[in-house]
This record gives structure tokens, C-alpha cells and sequence, in this order.
DNA sequence: AATATTGTTCAGCA
DNA sequence: GTGCTGAACAATAT
């Protein structure tokens, strides 16, 4: 279920559980995750080294071992990290299996192998090959830069929302919910949105992440208040006495509550 | 059995 | 060039 929350929770994981252990052997078992690298080409850059810290930036994890090459992760839409010992523990859908020195195994698990496992000379240069816009999480995305981004776009805001190459780490699901908590119609003309609105799209924007990010850690589920504890046509607006609708942006279902998020 | 799915990328079109 | 739509990729769950 990864999207930028989800990512941030990756990251703990992994730093938590696999850093500073000789990786002993990485295995392959489906290369079609494989990006502009082979089953090789992993084993040779890995193999005897260490992870020694991880990165993220958007919906991309940045692992960097002792040599100069990062392993860059992407769980598409059903991918996760599982770090385990015993090999009957093994994930039913583990791709690409890391094996440590100390007996344990940290799997990209991912069920739809939309995912992208590779290797990358360079962080930066990755990102910016891959043209991903700022990343909403850090620090200095701040409100100016925001509202800069949206100032000048066109068109839908749920569609500048998810889009990677204006702004990355937001998804289906988080666009859903900032849209659904700050109340707009997720076909809202950009350019419509004067600077309050603006302001409290971002306000909310860093709610929902902070939210997501503390019920994932924990394992908890999402208040009743939120649209993705209800994401389901002919539900209940949490709000008013709407009904959640169905509503196609950008290629994707986005649901929305007509009474409450009016354009 | 039909339809749904948290992501990215590409073609074609206005 | 921008932004939209639909399709493709794949494998499950309901």
C-alpha cells in the first residue's frame, strides 16, 4: 500500500532492522523487477558489502552499502519490505531476497510486480533523470513553494496533486483524503484556488501525511473521520449526509463526497 | 465470473 | 509545450 506515508514507515523498517550487516547473497527470484540491471549486476554490487543507511525522496527508497552504488527501491502498488529469519518465514511474493551474514533475509515483497528494484551510480542524478518534482515531506517544502507549483499549473487539482513530476510522494489514496479533509471537488480548476484555499490545501496536506504516517507505524486503522476508513461508492459521508461517489481523475478512481466537496 | 486495486509510462489527442 | 484519456504492465481479492 505504498505511498508516501507508507515509504516513510519502509524507511524506519529498513534502517531498524537491516543496516551494518554483511549482505552474504541477494537473490533473484523474478527479474522482471528488475530495472537496467540483471540478478548480476546486484550480486556483484552487494554481495560483501554492508547497507549502511537508506534515503527517500517521493515514492523512491535509496539504500547505500559500502561501495559506491545505491540500491534504489519501488514498491509499485503492492510492494512492501519483510525482514526475517528462518527461510519457511520467506514471503510468498518475494522478488528479490537480500541474505545477511548474521541469518537473516530482508525481501522486496510485491505482489503485482509493478514494482522497480535497480541500481543507481548517483541519488541525485536518479531523481532528476526520473524528473520527480520536490518532495512534499521535506523540511523546505514549504508553503511558497507550493503555492509556486500550483500558481502555474493548469487543470485538475487532484491530477497536479498526484503528479510525481510536479510534486512527489502523494497518491490515489492521500490525494483522496486532502482533498476530502480541505473540503474541494477533486476536478477543481487549479487556477480557481485563491491563496487561503491554497494555504489550507497545504495546512492539510502535512495533517493527512502526519496522520498517515502515525495510524501506519502503529498499526492503527484511520479515524471514522477520514474518507479512507469509508473509500467505497454509496458509502456514508463521515461529514453531512452525502453519499461517497466514484469519480475518474487522471486515470485513476479518486472518491469524493458531491454534497461536501463542491468545485 | 466480473470487477476492483494503494503506481508508472506511453501513445494519441485537444 | 501542457494536460487529458486510455491502455499497458501483473496478480491478486471480493
Amino acid at each position: 500500500m505504498p505511498e508516501l506515508p507508507e515509504l516513510v514507515n519502509y524507511k524506519n523498517y529498513i534502517d531498524a532492522t537491516s543496516l551494518h550487516q554483511k549482505v552474504d547473497a541477494v537473490t533473484v527470484n523474478d527479474d522482471q523487477v528488475l530495472s537496467h540491471c540483471t540478478a548480476e549486476d546486484l550480486a556483484k554490487n552487494l554481495v560483501g558489502t554492508s547497507f549502511e543507511s537508506t534515503s527517500r525522496y517521493g515514492k523512491y527508497l535509496f539504500v547505500h552499502p559500502t561501495n559506491d552504488h545505491d540500491l534504489v527501491l519501488h514498491f509499485g502498488m503492492t510492494g512492501e519490505p519483510v525482514y526475517y529469519l528462518d527461510e519457511s518465514k520467506e514471503p510468498e511474493f518475494s522478488r528479490v531476497i537480500f541474505a545477511f551474514a548474521n541469518g537473516y533475509h530482508l525481501a522486496y515483497n510485491c505482489t503485482r510486480m509493478l514494482g522497480e528494484v535497480t541500481l543507481a551510480d548517483d541519488e541525485k542524478q536518479f531523481i532528476e533523470d526520473k524528473e520527480l518534482g520536490p518532495d512534499v515531506y521535506k523540511d523546505d517544502f514549504d508553503f511558497e513553494t507550493f503555492r509556486e507549483l500550483l500558481q502555474n499549473r493548469r487543470g485538475m487539482i487532484k491530477s497536479a496533486l498526484m503528479d510525481q513530476e510536479l510534486m512527489a510522494g502523494l497518491g490515489n489514496e492521500c490525494s483522496d483524503e486532502i482533498l476530502y479533509q480541505a473540503r474541494f471537488h477533486p476536478k477543481t480548476d487549479v487556477q480557481n484556488l485563491d491563496t487561503d484555499q491554497l494555504r489550507n490545501l497545504y495546512k492539510t496536506m502535512n495533517q493527512v501525511l502526519e496522520q498517515k504516517i502515525a495510524a501506519d507505524l502503529k498499526g492503527e486503522d484511520l479515524p471514522d473521520s477520514y474518507i479512507l476508513a469509508n473509500r467505497e461508492e454509496g458509502a456514508d459521508c463521515p461529514r453531512c449526509d452525502g453519499t461517497i461517489q466514484r469519480i475518474t481523475v487522471a486515470g485513476r478512481s479518486g472518491y469524493y463526497c458531491p454534497q461536501c466537496q463542491k468545485r
